[in-house]
DNA sequence: CGTGTTTGACCAGCGC
DNA sequence: GCGCTGGTCAAACACG
């Protein structure tokens, strides 16, 4: 039922996508060769494509033209400087309606003139400059559906991540093939083009850069690389909807991509530079895994799936509700009373895709029952609803963190050192970020209690703070360490620096960190990061406090006491 | 009746 | 080896 209520949602949000696509699509087309014919997909485009394909008709079918000439002329070019053209002759046409009129009425009406031809071409090549101001009203159109869209790009983060950690994986030695990575299934994964990755914040200037770069993107971007045998459409916005049906290939069963292991990348950044394995937790090993999901489940849970969920980002919120509302659905799975904590720990489990490997715990604090203290662990294997972005990327980017190399300091606190996500994202991290180096598991925990702390003080990071993190970034920026991901080609540095550049000169530390998370260059997990810090912090972090967007609803957790119903064999407290 | 929650039991890792 | 503890399972139960 819960999956069937969220694919209720996914159809709007994939409609939504759609018409972004769409938008997308509208407005490339005139830059691009994307499937003249294509009206199919380009629903939002349907309204400004058929205007001008139903004036061409109307044209032909008044005349019969030899005007085919200049459009070879264009066709040469490319093939969509048709549509170009298409829109051109039916303004052309229709401003030369009336100077045809004029014309007429003045001169002798001499039908197939192929002077006046030419100066209604040179009148129609005029109007091309204006039809570009047209596309910039178009463009504008864009940025408004891509607002709607970002919420989405935000999947395809991950799922880019995801990506790129099959790929970096691909080249990792074969020592890691250990970790349970099946080459033939990191094959079957069906590449995505990145490039088009936008984040964001600027939505509108990013769907600029993308339409104005997206010819030359398109056609030497890594949509070529990822995809020997791709189209132009297929080098389209990569549909994050469309993750569930593989790719576009048509499968209607979810061929969920594996999720992104944090665990496979950690390893991948711990085997090139960071500590050896003897760093690692205990228990870190696969044959130490515990089972995670039921056997009678139908997919098989392969060894990945199980490390990943080692990976935990522990969030404490300050919140009346029982269980902060992230934007996911859970279902309760079981309770335990803790050692040393009177309150009863819930164990909830993902239930908005069948086999989602993300499981939390939700526990009040001992010492502060109102803070209750959300474990996520494992990542969301399929689209999450906006309403959930910005936790899911949040965690995520912590897990990141996590991944960077930044091992615990001697205080436990994050040594953020070259972790600018440490300061940009969570800022204040010495306080608000810290990775547990006792516990079982290695564990980001963000204390968003503090930011949650009613005003006076907003819970926005200091300018000089993200700057400086931003500099940092900015040299920090080495490709093939970053955050253990391998995600950017080098090329892309210059772009990163620039954008941490431009985000230093920024005054203000939002627009600052919204420069660099609108840059289609930027890291990815930094992006997606300071995304939702710039824009979901406060509703992701349990803001909605019992707003509960589509949270399941959830009994408030005893505060209290001994003897709860969650009794186990382990009921024995022992305080501490 | 279907779905989610509760809760006692079970399992496995870990420390002593 | 044993006990403790965290995590999970699954039958029973509650609810709409």
């Amino acid at each position: 039922m819960m999956e069937s209520s969220y694919l209720g949602k996914r159809k709007p949000v994939g409609a939504e996508r759609e018409a972004a696509a769409a938008g997308f699509q509208a407005v490339v087309l005139r830059c691009d060769a994307a499937a003249a014919g294509d009206n199919a997909g380009a629903r939002g485009a349907v309204s400004v494509r058929d205007f001008f394909k139903k004036a061409e008709e109307r044209r032909e079918e008044e005349e019969e033209a030899p005007a085919g000439g200049a459009r070879d002329d264009r066709l040469s070019i490319d093939k969509d400087d048709l549509t170009i053209n298409m829109g051109l002759h039916v303004v052309g046409r229709r401003k030369s309606g009336s100077e045809e009129s004029i014309v007429s009425d003045g001169v002798s009406s001499e039908v197939g003139d192929h002077r006046e031809t030419k100066a209604e071409l040179a009148r129609a090549k005029s109007e091309l400059e204006r039809l570009n101001e047209e596309n910039k009203q178009l463009k504008n159109m864009l940025g408004r559906v891509t607002t709607s869209y970002n919420s989405l790009q935000t999947q395809v983060v991950t799922l880019m991540q995801q990506r790129s950690t099959h790929r970096v994986l691909a080249g990792a030695p074969p020592g890691h093939e250990q970790l349970g990575v099946d080459p033939a299934e990191r094959s079957d994964q069906p590449q995505l083009p990145r490039q088009f990755i936008g984040f964001g914040g600027g939505a509108a200037d990013e769907a600029m850069r993308a339409v104005g770069s997206a010819d030359a993107v398109l056609r030497a971007g890594d949509c070529s690389a990822a995809s020997p045998s791709h189209t132009d459409a297929a080098c389209m916005p990569p549909p994050p909807m469309d993750y569930c049906t593989a790719g576009g290939k048509g499968k209607d069963v979810m061929p969920l991509p594996p999720p992104f292991d944090h665990h496979r990348v950690l390893e991948m950044g711990s085997s090139s530079e960071d500590p050896p394995p003897h760093h690692l937790p205990q228990g870190w090993l696969p044959s130490k895994v515990p089972k995670f999901l039921p056997a009678k489940g139908p997919e098989p849970v392969v060894p990945e799936a199980a490390t990943m969920r080692k990976a935990r980002v522990s969030v404490r919120a300050r919140s009346e509700a029982a269980m902060i509302s992230d934007g996911c659905q859970w279902r309760k799975y079981g309770q335990k009373m803790a050692k040393g904590n009177p309150c009863p720990r819930a164990y909830y489990r993902c239930t908005m895709a069948a086999g989602c490997p993300v499981r939390k715990q939700v526990q009040r604090c001992a010492e502060d029952t109102t803070v209750v203290i959300t474990t996520y662990e494992g990542n969301h294997n399929h689209p999450l609803p906006p309403a959930a972005m910005p936790m899911a990327s949040t965690t995520a980017a912590a897990a990141s963190m996590l991944l960077s190399g930044s091992m615990p300091s001697a205080d436990g606190s994050l040594m953020a050192g070259s972790n600018f996500l440490a300061r940009a994202v969570l800022p204040c991290s010495s306080n608000v970020a810290t990775i547990s180096a006792s516990a079982p598991f290695p564990t980001v925990t963000l204390d968003l209690t503090q930011q949650q702390a009613p005003p006076p003080t907003p819970p926005r990071p200091d300018p000089s703070q993200l700057q400086a993190a931003l500099a940092e970034a900015a040299r920090s920026v080495q490709p093939p360490q970053l955050f253990g991901q391998k995600l950017y080609d080098p090329s892309t540095l210059p772009a990163v620096q620039a954008a941490a550049a431009d985000a230093g000169a920024a005054t203000d530390t939002v627009s600052a960190a919204a420069v660099i998370a609108s840059d289609p260059n930027f890291p990815a997990v930094l992006a997606a990061a300071i995304k939702s810090y710039i824009g979901g912090s406060s509703s992701g972090s349990g803001g909605g406090g019992g707003g509960g967007s589509s949270g399941t609803t959830v009994p408030p957790l005893p505060v209290s006491s001994g003897g709860d119903s969650g009794r186990d064999d382990n009921t024995r407290e022992q305080d501490s």
